[in-house]
DNA sequence: AAACCGCTCATCCTTTTGGGTGATTTTAAA
DNA sequence: TTTAAAATCACCCAAAAGGATGAGCGGTTT
């Protein structure tokens, strides 16, 4: 709202510089035509007033960028209540299905080669999901991997 | 980098339009003195090329307008009572301390390399260590042992 | 003193895991 | 339809983890 009347006002301080430009033209034509440095004068004025309009077009065009700021907020969560995915940490760090089932079968305790026979796919797939979710989790290990992926909620706590 | 290189490129456009125009103008002046709508034709290039030029000029000096998206972001925290060492456990399975600490540095995700420099001991002897908790807790792999040591209550669950 | 235990460390060897790269195929979206 | 992402697999190499075994040291228990 207030950029909307922003935006006007300095519309219309443009239109009004325009015309008094325009009289102020005519006067020069009309009154002193042979004024010695009319003509660069003139110029001066049309480049003065195009720059500005210019500049002013500009900043109407520019999209603005965006900025996030993650702003963590604290929720209380009772042990016994069931777990509950975190889908937004899902897909902001972009984890397919596929790498959340391995996972999840890492976090069980599976070898590599038990997790491509559990899930019929050969050991070199499970590396790559595995290097994939270590990427995406910023870790280097497995236990790391079950460790943060328990802290973001995208897998449940291990109880007693 | 791609950033700059696009703006050197507008630069290098708009340095090679004002030479152009330069010429051209010249070229007007000493040629076509009398020529019927120079002057328009003149005031009309000038005027677009102080158009291009402001946007240019404004796109460099715009301070990029930053709209901030705050994302909540959701922070599990455990409000239920803390954790309880099942020492009945630990004794069963006759686990010294020694062994439940590099148990608990496993849990954190750390290698044994990290878990020896953190203990002040060297790495065989972290592998010792881990050695027997595998015995002991009945398991083949660090994650397993992490597992396990959880549902018995050896080590406290990891809540987001 | 002998026996035992926890802790320490070593060596040798094997398996597992992880990093990097590249390729193909399937599937989903624009 | 073109593009993009997911899923699949391979090969090579390096690092980490694990298994087996032996051994020394400082305590406690008997």
């Amino acid at each position: 709202m207030i950029e909307k009347l922003k935006r006007h006002k300095e519309l219309l301080g443009y239109a009004a510089m325009m015309a008094v430009l325009m009289l102020l033209l005519r006067w020069l034509e009309f009154r002193f035509l042979i004024l010695e440095h009319q003509f660069e004068i003139y110029v001066t004025i049309i480049a003065v007033f195009f720059l500005l309009f210019g500049i002013w077009l500009a900043n109407k065009i520019t999209n603005p960028k965006e900025k996030t700021i993650i702003v963590e907020k604290e929720v209380r969560i009772n042990i016994n209540e069931p777990f509950i995915l975190n889908e937004t940490e899902l897909e902001l760090r972009k984890i397919s299905k596929r790498e959340l089932e391995v996972l999840s079968l890492m976090a069980e305790g599976l070898s590599n080669n038990e997790i491509a026979e559990r899930l019929f796919v050969s050991l070199n797939t499970v590396k790559t999901h595995s290097a994939k979710l270590f990427e995406k989790l910023e870790v280097k290990r497995r236990t790391q991997a079950i460790e943060t992926a328990k802290k973001l909620g995208l897998l449940a706590p291990t109880l007693g």
